[in-house]
DNA sequence: TCATATTCATTTCAAATGAAATGATTGTCA
DNA sequence: TGACAATCATTTCATTTGAAATGAATATGA
């Protein structure tokens, strides 16, 4: 393989050069897509679903008859987002779509009985697949991050 | 605002609900995108550069005369997105792209003098938004944060 | 040397994305 | 009550995205 580019790199002059390694929004952005590639990797192809699915499935798993807006406002997708992944898993029987007649201008979402099955299956999988990269970390190392996580949003959104 | 549809969520079924709030790969996204956003905004409209675009220039801030592959193997980017990014550097005149004498299919890639300048002006914002959130969080988190971030990336990979 | 495989950057094309527009419904307040 | 504003879900439309195709250049190995 040619390596000649590479071998030819050179440091570029003085300047702050900002270490990309080490800074902070590119690292989250590396890491999430690295984790969030590996998961997809194990549910996409076999049970056909899409990460924006998946988070709806499992937010319904926590919180059923509840509107398209609660799911984005929580779930950090745009509305557009979330009403295609429901429209997705309603055509496929996973998802109950309802008016939510106190206010017509809401849906009421839920699981199917189907959509309950495959949910459990994919926290499962979920579960699975984190606890073996927790098991890498030290003791505690979940709990500090997500300390951590909490405190960086804090500083960023207000 | 009407809060009845939130007001009437109710918990799912026993099951193992997975807590969306507390699994790794959702909590890295939603992190990563707040980051992005938040220092997105100090940029894109100022300086009229995406994501994509600040990523290259950085990176040629700490190599120079590389290809497109160098920095879309070190930057997480795919080719298509890194050629794009340089192709609008630059039309703008932020980069200059010959041909590798060596190796006629590698481009040779530099910032030029105004691309030098806009990369230092973005590396000092960037390194400024990086430590404001960084004082919000105490001692060492940064290299505690990115010692954690290289495990679980490791843990990932192989 | 020559045929074939590989690597690189770019382009193509279909799908995903998200900002803004739309239409339906509910809230507000004179 | 009724006009106007606000909210919700969806759709529209232009842009972005990335997988695969392309074409050019180099590497490999018979």
């Amino acid at each position: 393989m040619s390596e000649s580019s590479s071998m030819k790199a050179q440091q570029a002059g003085e300047g702050a050069a900002l270490a990309l390694d080490a800074f902070l929004p590119y690292r989250a952005a590396r890491l999430a897509t690295a984790l969030s590639r590996a998961l997809a990797a194990q549910y996409e192809q076999r049970y056909d679903i899409s990460v924006a699915e998946w988070r709806v499935l499992v937010h319904l798993t926590q919180q059923t008859e509840i509107s398209v807006r609660d799911i984005f406002t929580r779930v950090d997708m745009d509305r557009a987002r979330v009403t295609r992944a429901v429209q997705r898993l309603a055509a496929r029987g996973y998802v109950s779509k309802l008016v939510n007649q106190d206010d017509r201008r809401l849906v009421k979402l839920a699981l199917t009985k189907s959509g309950t099955a495959l949910a459990s299956e994919l926290s499962a999988l979920a579960a699975g697949f984190e606890a073996e990269i927790m098991a890498a970390l030290p003791d505690g190392s979940r709990d500090q991050l997500m300390a951590q996580f909490d405190l960086i949003e804090a500083a960023i959104d207000p």
